[in-house]
DNA sequence: AAGGCGGGGAA
DNA sequence: TTCCCAGCCTT
């Protein structure tokens, strides 16, 4: 099939059953679909629309979204996960407005240049926003493309990563770049999908090679799967005098929930003291049900843990921040998922049932 | 319970 | 260059 026609088919599609009202359609420019772009990356539609909509209220524009505190950043970004986005999408922000006076570079290179930012947001971002020509290969586009040639063997291999990307540069067309990014993310987002593809009303049908050799559920080719590791971790949720305060403290800005707040955390309940630096009323232990949160990379079994603490602390510990959490009035923090979840029962929870006697 | 998803940074 | 990491939602 000829890349004319690929692009024309899915053109023509797009434009009698794409979407056409979704909010970042509304400005298409360099912030507003950079900003959608980053959320979209590891998150579906319907997920990242809230998210986006409270971002684009409280920060309208890159300068204002620069000068924002990385906290609260991080709590407008509370649960989409993936958090160091969160953490880049602040540091473009504030290269953007001081580096290059508000104005995001308009090549895929100098694009790709910015954290957080790489070769298929690059090309998102410029075609949408300009209407330059950019390929781009996200998810979406690598099943429809996966699809459409017959390509054996897991995408994320280098020479499929290759081919992929070959196959998308082919099609992109020169005219309504902007529009084709879309089309595609839609068709592999509406119709290819992974799983049930609705091949009938694919304009790609005809020429499709995983359809014509009734290979649909078998292409892409799954990931190679490993099992995941389990780990085992305790949360304290540790409580002093006020009944409505928990105390939090700040995780290291890199790494696993980075820069987020979460519960004093051990691998043994014997370790309390040593690990908090905080003196734990031993006989006020409670603990509740684990719960199972699940990474990409291992499961972490949660064993929740109330307790009263005895020392009068201020909101500094060795140099990590902490702070007493009103379950009232909460902070503007970024949260833990798990984190979230605990606090909200605790919120919800009979006050009676709450608290234990104080010594 | 398993699969999927873009990019960064370490190996 | 390759490998490992990351968190949530959908299926």
């Amino acid at each position: 099939m000829l890349s004319e026609n690929f692009s024309s088919a899915v053109l023509g599609w797009f434009d009698q059953h794409g979407r056409h009202d979704l909010p970042w359609q509304q400005h298409k420019d360099a912030y507003h679909t950079w900003l959608s772009e980053i959320m979209l990356q590891q998150t579906q539609v319907t997920t990242v629309i809230p998210y986006y909509q409270r971002f684009v209220e409280r920060f309208p524009t890159v300068e204002s979204l620069a000068k924002a505190d990385q906290d609260e950043v991080l709590h407008l970004w509370t649960g989409l996960g993936y958090y160091a986005r969160a953490r880049n999408l602040h540091k473009t922000a504030q290269v953007v407005t001081q580096d290059y006076n508000g104005q995001f570079p308009d090549t895929v290179e100098g694009l790709e240049a910015l954290p957080g930012i790489g070769r298929s947001t690059a090309g998102a971002v410029l075609s949408i926003s300009t209407g330059k020509w950019a390929p781009i290969l996200d998810g979406n586009v690598k099943r429809v493309l996966a699809r459409f040639y017959a390509i054996e063997g897991w995408p994320g291999t280098t020479a499929n990563q290759k081919a992929l990307w070959s196959y998308a540069e082919q099609n992109t067309p020169q005219q309504r770049v902007g529009d084709y990014t879309q089309a595609m993310m839609d068709l592999g987002a509406t119709l290819c999908k992974r799983s049930k593809p609705r091949c009938p009303q694919c304009p790609l049908q005809a020429h499709c090679a995983a359809f014509t050799l009734g290979k649909t559920d078998q292409l892409p080719t799954p990931k190679p799967k490993k099992t995941l590791p389990v780990k085992q971790t305790y949360m304290l949720m540790l409580q002093q005098d006020n009944e409505d305060e928990v105390l939090l403290y700040q995780r290291p800005s890199s790494g696993l929930w980075g820069g987020l707040w979460s519960f004093p955390q051990v691998a043994d309940l014997r370790d309390t003291h040593g690990e908090t630096g905080l003196e734990v009323d031993e006989s006020s232990i409670q603990t509740l049900e684990p719960i199972r949160h699940t990474f990409s990379h291992f499961h972490l079994d949660i064993t929740p843990v109330r307790a009263q603490i005895n020392t009068p602390t201020d909101c500094v510990m060795e140099g990590k921040p902490m702070l007493w959490y009103n379950i009232q009035q909460p902070d503007n923090v970024g949260l833990a998922a798990p984190v979230k979840k605990l606090l909200e029962s605790l919120a919800n929870s009979p006050r009676i049932e709450r608290f234990r006697s104080h010594k």
